[in-house]
DNA sequence: GACATAATGTTATATTATAACATAACTCGA
DNA sequence: TCGAGTTATGTTATAATATAACATTATGTC
């Protein structure tokens, strides 16, 4: 079995989140520190509700989870829109396009195109990081010069496939 | 040099798009007919409108293009996603996730994934059929039921890479 | 023709995302 | 430390994408 695998089945598995999330956050705040890029209270508030999270949350999820937390301001779109763009510029989280979502990037830094696969019963998603060497082959055949590639498997993890019948 | 590259680079090269479009309409009527759906006026509307389009086009586009005939008619948006649903049903046409937009399939019937280059200059789009044989390896190994794939490559086409330099 | 079903039409509204501009906060050199 | 330039945040309004819910029409079948 490859390191892709026991690297991607990460999200399918019971692991210790919290650490997970510490582990994440301060290789965030190294990232950026190291690239003079500022990891703002706002921008880590957003990060920390998509770590928080076990599930790729939409833009108005986290949203509502800023404004849920009992304080006066009441946050609007752009705010999170914007702590979003910046994220993804750093490759500290990824967009799921075919669920206009979020989801914050197990290996940030390693900046190789990730491939998702999406479990629709629990909605977790595992971050691989193989590469596809005949679609990599198709396009230099073509002569097309790749810029950034989605590729998002949807189907049933194999623990809601015992569950779910 | 495969089967598939020869297949995938149409969008990406000069052909007889009328003949192209009359062929994937009458292939269309006979794959409904054999299947006993009903490829209705509605509906064929909508596919010849978007195989007359060398680009994907967003739902509205489609819906713009309709009320464009001159006629009195005011279509709303509930009929091109209906139509919109059909014709993906039947696997006549694709949905490009990160462009939230609508594309003939080149090679209908031939049910396997999809995959898609493209271009960000000129928006034309080459539809392979590649498989990736890693990602379905990561997927089985992690007993993984596979449903639905997206994978979407932009980049810069290698006629745009002449012209825009 | 009468019934059941499938498709279309209509109205309203939900969801996702951005434009445009105002204010505040940080940075860095004088 | 002041202030000019820049970056980030806040605010308002609205654009773009998509669907729910229900009314009407068309189609196929007996």
């Amino acid at each position: 079995m490859s390191r892709k695998a026991q690297h991607s089945d990460i999200a399918f598995r019971k692991h210790d989140h919290r650490r997970c999330q510490r582990e994440l956050l301060s290789g965030a705040q190294q990232l950026c520190a190291r690239r003079k890029q500022r990891l703002t209270s706002r921008r880590r508030q957003v990060f920390e509700i998509l770590l928080a999270s076990h599930q790729p949350l939409g833009a108005y999820d986290i949203l509502a989870a800023m404004n849920r937390v009992g304080n006066l301001e009441r946050i609007a779109p752009p705010i999170v829109y914007r702590a979003l763009d910046f994220l993804m510029g750093e490759g500290l989280i990824h967009r799921i396009e075919s669920k206009n979502a979020f989801i914050t990037c197990v290996d940030p830094g390693h900046r190789c195109a990730a491939q998702f696969l999406i479990c629709r019963d629990c909605d977790q998603v595992a971050e691989l990081e193989t590469e596809d060497a005949s679609l990599v082959a198709a396009a230099a055949d073509l002569g097309f010069a790749v810029d950034h590639s989605v590729v998002e498997i949807t189907g049933v993890c194999a623990e809601c496939q015992k569950h779910g019948g």
